[in-house]
DNA sequence: TCCGGAAATC
DNA sequence: GATTTCCGGA
């Protein structure tokens, strides 16, 4: 017996998400079949969840301040990711210690005074999957809160096969 | 609840 | 390298 959590893939992934009116890229979470062929990463996960509107009891974006999300319900989101790794014993104590480790990489950080509020860096994110983005170009309108002026045209959209224009 | 060191694990 | 596990401390 193992712990039937092998399965679960997400072969369809459209070119972008649309959470709360703002934009995701694919590339900014690509897990699956990528060169490198790493396991899935925790705040990749937390994307998934947070992309799901099922899982909006468990965890949401937070008004306000933009990538800023709320934990609602803490064992249940270890539970899923416990499962998602195979971690039958994994708990928010020790989910929240791999959170933690986020800080210094910047991929996250903490809202404090929040209860289980943590907010996304997608500065970083986005450099961290998108090298090419120059940072002296103008800011990235998804990074800003404005999603309506998010342009397709900055993003190739054909980029899951790695091999395409550019 | 949250933090971060340390060691272990994959 | 990215967690997972354990834990003393604020």
């Amino acid at each position: 017996m193992h712990c039937g959590c092998v399965s679960e893939g997400m072969p369809s992934v459209p070119n972008s998400y649309w959470i709360s009116g703002l934009a995701f890229p694919d590339w900014a979470y690509k897990a699956e079949s990528s060169p490198g062929s790493r396991q899935i990463q925790l705040w990749h996960f937390i994307l998934e969840l947070l992309q799901k509107e099922e899982f909006r009891h468990v965890i949401a974006w937070q008004h306000g301040e933009y990538g800023e999300f709320v934990i609602k319900d803490p064992d249940e989101v270890a539970r899923l990711w416990g499962r998602r790794k195979c971690k039958p014993q994994m708990n928010y104590d020790k989910l929240s210690r791999a959170l933690r480790y986020y800080y210094n990489k910047r991929i996250l950080h903490k809202t404090k005074g929040k209860r289980f509020t943590y907010k996304f860096n997608f500065s970083k994110l986005i450099f961290v999957n998108y090298p090419l983005w120059d940072v002296r170009s103008p800011p990235p309108p998804l990074l800003m809160g404005a999603a309506n002026m998010y342009q397709p045209a900055m993003i190739p959209t054909g980029m899951q096969s790695e091999v395409t224009a550019q």
